[in-house]
DNA sequence: CACAAACGAGAGCACCGCTCTTGCTCCGAC
DNA sequence: GTCGGAGCAAGAGCGGTGCTCTCGTTTGTG
């Protein structure tokens, strides 16, 4: 269903695919604000109108642009977590985390482009969301594959916060306590924290040795929900 | 000096406010990409070239914002923090803390603007760093305070890190040990990481309740740093 | 084979940041 | 007290942007 599509078809994949390509070649050069429809036509030796046949607008086009990116962020971590799927949970977690590291200091505008600020009138589209997902998807696996034998907690829950804590836990992961689950979601947004902070430049003269500063912050993170 | 400085600069001074008036106000209802000279120029009632009088550039004009903006966040978290310079170091820390957050929720693009992506061809002044510190500066003397008494230290140190640890402590608190200096870092990083998920979309569908969560996660970030 | 859908090209609209030139106005030194 | 220079607003204009509309052409399909 999918090969033989017809000419038509096919080329349109093409198309789009090379338009996508040299928006990404544009958006790592100079950052998503200097991303020009009508620049990535000109290199592509089209018109800039014959652009709005493959993507309604630019915004569309940097949509696509965020899938992909998160995708690549994604695969990048489970490739390098997939390397050591035998290792213990606290290792897969600092390689997890030190892969999304590496990924965001490499493609440091596609890092902008999906963990900074949103850029136009926001609201995320919806269709990021699974993309979006995977590396959090991995720090449940590990969690999970941790938390299977001994049964120690997260730090305790105050009163008011564990009907969230639960809700957190039943839609997550189910088989996690409320305060692992807590502590785990608490942990992503802080490392990205991390991640963000070193990429944007607000470590510049407070940390110097920036990856083992990093390693050994994720490793407290990883004690935060219950690794070692 | 700064009173009786002629009518010419006096006024130079009040246009150069109202121009940042009016650029604030674009810049918090539609957020800095739509941020035009132009238009402020416009509502102002004069000729777009005019405001380069005033600014060399659209670029210093949005970077004149981002100091006010750190200054704003900075003395909305002093002042916070003022109002029960007595209590415990922990009520303290998480005071600030919610101060942040509710300032970020407040004014989502300003903040947006200096935590999030750095937008033109960025390399961040040199002139926001006062500005931008005071928040951390905050954080370093409640913690400073809280290790006045009892001689607890923070998680122990890989010793490949312990001379980063130790340039780190010197920097920014030479009476803190190195481990707390270091989690303190972390932790001021970790802080901006969950203020950002939450106001850029990622805790949608995540975490509901979370003024609680943020208050949960903050405590843990303290406890993090010798706090209790 | 014919017809409709998909496509590329071009012109054009409204907007943008920024520059340059032209006069006016006000301030301060003489 | 005057007069020149500095500061200022205005306008026109340049090259760029996103996006729309129209117009032939290509192309796959009923």
């Amino acid at each position: 269903m999918s090969t033989a599509q017809g000419a038509r078809a096919r080329a349109r994949i093409e198309v789009t695919a090379t338009i996508k390509d040299e928006a990404r070649r544009q958006l790592a050069a100079e950052g998503a604000a200097k991303l020009s429809l009508r620049a990535v036509a000109r290199e592509l030796g089209m018109v800039s109108s014959a652009l709005y046949r493959y993507f309604a607008s630019r915004d569309d086009l940097l949509t696509a642009l965020i899938i992909d990116a998160y995708d690549s962020l994604g695969e990048s971590a489970e490739h390098a977590h997939a390397a050591l799927a035998q290792a213990r949970p606290m290792e897969r977690w600092v390689t997890v985390c030190e892969a999304a590291r590496g990924w965001a200091l490499a493609h440091p505008h596609e890092y902008a482009l999906i963990y900074g600020s949103p850029i136009p009138g926001y609201t995320a589209p919806q269709a990021t969301v699974p993309a979006a997902s995977r590396v959090g998807l991995l720090l449940i696996g590990i969690t999970r594959d941790a938390h299977r034998g001994p049964g120690l907690t997260g730090p305790a829950l105050a009163d008011e916060l564990r009907p969230e804590a639960e809700r957190i836990a039943a839609d997550l992961a189910p088989d996690l306590p409320p305060e692992t689950a807590t502590a785990l979601v608490a942990a992503w947004a802080q490392l990205f924290g991390l991640i963000g902070f070193e990429l944007f430049g607000q470590f510049n003269r407070v940390v110097e040795d920036r990856e083992r500063f990093f390693r050994h912050a994720v490793t407290q993170l990883a004690r935060g929900v219950g690794l070692d």
